[in-house]
DNA sequence: CCCCATTGGTTGATAAAATCAACTATAACA
DNA sequence: TGTTATAGTTGATTTTATCAACCAATGGGG
């Protein structure tokens, strides 16, 4: 645990979760780095449902589902039956939802910058790279 | 978040934690990550405090005095009072915890290899400092 | 066509982790 | 000495995460 390596991963997501936290919350409502997956993947990923979330987060469905019923509440998004599978519900952004990634977006943005700074984008490419390989490392 | 390096940072961390929470689980008694990077901490900075630990992964004290008070009740440390400052308690690995502090060390290693399976030891190096620049810059 | 295993999703209960605020005791220092 | 800062503890609460049970719809094999 505390070989440089992963030593240095757990303050890197420390560090990291905290400027996250930090930049939602200075802005928003309460919502979370979770919800804010949620919002990406519902945003990125064409007819979206809660299971697509379940597979690309690794969460619990139950977490997931929460998640979902706490972003309808606050109207970010909405659900609508699927019309080819009745047990699925398709997931988009409302309008109020579209404005809040944008601003999450630009947030977010600001964020990257201030991480990569000093970095040059071989770095920064050599670095996810490296990331995906012990990702898989793990699977 | 979603920009290619948060999302990567997360998926990273989530593997990990699954994988270390595993190792540890599989072996030992109720401990978790935190904990594990507390009997680090104690392991390696001589005369450590409660506030060492706080210090060095920036979380609540109050967090790091239930883990500490934990690991006193499992019998893996030990609090004695500081002769200079009678505020301190000098915690210390007890010999349970020393002979759990290197079977975790060997576990580590294993998923240390794990994760940087296909890697050479110069990526390895630029990932970790390629990371401790974001540190630093999110500081 | 029906049965049944599978899949998508919800819910309740509970556990685990994190955070806040208030408080005690000691220390440092002007 | 009085005041402020530091180390640590505790209670209350919140946030996240996990497990298990469940329902409804699906889809394939007999």
């Amino acid at each position: 645990m505390n070989t440089p390596l992963s030593n240095t991963l757990f303050e890197l997501m420390q560090n990291y979760r905290v400027t996250i936290r930090e930049a939602i919350n200075a802005g928003e409502l309460g919502i979370n780095a979770m919800h804010v997956r949620c919002i990406h993947i519902i945003a990125n990923v064409n007819n979206c449902t809660a299971n697509d979330i379940v597979t690309k987060t690794q969460r619990d469905k139950a977490q997931i589902a929460r998640l979902i019923k706490d972003l309808i509440s606050l109207n970010l998004i909405n659900k609508q039956a699927s019309e080819h599978d009745k047990r699925c519900f398709i997931l988009s952004l409302t309008e109020q939802g579209k404005v809040l990634f944008d601003k999450l977006l630009a947030s977010e943005q600001k964020i990257n910058n201030q991480m990569c700074k000093n970095l040059n984008p071989q770095q920064i490419k050599d670095f996810l790279d490296t990331a995906q390989q012990m990702i898989k490392n793990m699977d």
